[in-house]
DNA sequence: TCAATATATGAATACTTATTCATATATTTT
DNA sequence: AAAATATATGAATAAGTATTCATATATTGA
């Protein structure tokens, strides 16, 4: 039984596709899933996804600028999180969907 | 705070973009709102969203092969829905987030 | 204030992909 | 079987964007 939810406005709708366009590139998902577990700073997140530090940053903007993260300074460092909870449970039910797929379509 | 979630493997990561990829287009985004109440052909859809029947058929073949909705046939029709549950919930959440911005940011 | 470190930004390009047009396939009705 | 209706598909192109490189800005420590 799928949600009853209130017709969307063009704006609203486009700034929804907006969101999830943001999450549907590989790098900048990957970079979601390192905020994912508490703040963390630029440089680490490049180093650990072995992505260069301009791209990460790149990407950081528009996903602060969505509000899909947040962030904070820490001494030089900025240190990047989720934004919200919400956002972290869309992500969580879209992982669950992929396993899901991954179990119907064998392996 | 965040759920925690079990590392995902390249593959997964690649996965899971790419169903916010397929979601992350305004035409098939509104698509996939206009499957969530129940099973819709694909001519009615088109119609509705005033996109050609070509266009819309292109895009339903990707939902369709990311298991983001699933479809029957009813005589010469074709019907198209929500895949299942957890895409609604990621929507639905996704509308929750990009609503709470829209207050925070003003207006 | 100068050097060092961390992050941000602008411009250029290589790559991806949404859309259209024309046509093919499938189902029903006569 | 032929016509009509509904959907799918292939190829081409126009438009968008991820990434890189070079450089700028901001903060800290000497």
């Amino acid at each position: 039984m799928p949600l009853k939810t209130k017709p969307l406005s063009d704006e609203q709708t486009g700034n929804l596709a907006e969101m999830f366009r943001l999450l549907g590139d590989p790098s900048r998902l990957r970079i979601i899933l390192a905020t994912l577990n508490g703040p963390r700073p630029v440089g680490d997140i490049a180093a650990q996804l072995g992505l260069s530090q301009s791209l990460v940053s790149h990407h950081l903007r528009l996903l602060r600028a969505a509000r899909l993260v947040r962030h904070e300074r820490k001494g030089r460092e900025i240190h990047y999180q989720i934004h919200d909870h919400h956002v972290a449970c869309v992500v969580d039910d879209m992982i669950a969907h992929v396993q899901e797929v991954r179990e119907e379509q064998g392996q």
